[in-house]
DNA sequence: GGCCAGGTGTACC
DNA sequence: GGTACACATGGC
């Protein structure tokens, strides 16, 4: 199947740290949607994918891609000081996903105070141990199912432990029992307004403000919800109040107002941009904006 | 070896 | 309301 597309960097949107399955290898991607296998490449805008399903849901890959995006219609939505340029300058392709929402809620679940090489190698554990194999082209390594919250709630805590998950593991099981006892909680979340949302998967453990606004994103389509992680955190501080210390108050207001109404679209451009092009600079404390890219404040 | 990672829950004030 | 700390594990 070939697709078109423009302004769409397929190798940065598999890599920016919303999803934590897809492979790169000789300049294409690998990843599971569902139970089918799929192969992207991508060169200039054609993008090109195969499968070895018999009934391929290319609707569904679609979907997870997000090619109906319109990107500039939703960076015209941006506000235009020098920090959001420089960070959509930097990848202007840059894409958010839309996945399931098992896969991420539990992927984020997992993410906490780690590093995602380390989120990806727990997620193929989990995968590798407890989901189903997944039907493959001839001499590709063997790839597996993201693991049902009904397998994972009836696998002992200590066999969910020695995927490395730490203290997580005990978060992930909760989560995964409270689904298997109600199976319908995340189709029903998808019905509910952002705020609302929000509160109910902040009731599965190991949920806090930040993992929720990461699947709402992420999975629900949610383009007001806003994570803010170490990362963003930096990029507001260092990006938007230099010289200053703002409090979480003052930054949770900030954020709510300032991006627009595809405010999560704008934070996966910071969050990109300062994680490769400007990196880590004293996080928390009084950082100084990168000499490179200095820029009147934005007065926020 | 020390610091950090796409944070959250709990115990305290 | 807020802040301090524990929680596992690996990369750099």
């Amino acid at each position: 199947m070939r697709f078109s597309v423009v302004e769409y960097d397929l190798g940065a949107t598999l890599d920016s740290g919303q999803v934590f399955r897809w492979r790169e290898r000789d300049g294409t991607w690998e990843g599971i949607l569902g139970n089918q296998w799929f192969r992207l490449r991508q060169a200039g805008s054609d993008l090109e994918a195969d499968t070895t399903a018999a009934d391929p849901a290319w609707d569904r890959l679609r979907h997870f891609l997000r090619l109906d995006d319109d990107l500039a219609a939703i960076h015209a939505t941006f506000p235009s000081d020098a920090p959001m340029r420089s960070a959509v300058a930097a990848c202007p392709g840059l894409r958010l996903l839309n996945q399931d929402p098992w896969e991420c809620l539990a992927s984020f679940i997992l993410s906490s105070t780690k590093q995602i090489v380390q989120i990806r190698q727990c997620t193929a554990l989990l995968a590798e141990r407890f989901g189903e194999p997944v039907t493959v082209p001839v001499g590709n390594p063997p790839m597996f199912t993201f693991p049902t919250a009904e397998r994972l709630a009836g696998v002992e805590e200590s066999a969910l432990r020695a995927c490395k998950l730490g203290f997580r593991a005990r978060y992930l099981a909760g989560t995964a029992q409270m689904l298997t006892a109600d199976p319908g909680q995340l189709d029903s979340i998808a019905q509910l307004p952002t705020a609302a949302a929000r509160e109910a998967l902040m009731e599965f453990p190991g949920v806090g403000r930040k993992i929720a606004d990461c699947v709402l994103l992420f999975a629900y389509g949610r383009q007001d919800a806003f994570p803010v992680d170490v990362w963003v955190l930096r990029a507001l501080r260092n990006l938007y109040f230099p010289n200053r210390n703002p409090g979480v108050r003052t930054l949770e207001r900030f954020t709510a107002t300032h991006f627009g109404p595809n405010a999560g679209y704008a934070q996966q451009y910071l969050f990109h941009y300062i994680r490769t092009h400007v990196g880590r600079e004293r996080p928390g404390r009084d950082p100084r904006p990168p000499s490179r890219r200095r820029s009147a404040n934005p007065s926020p």
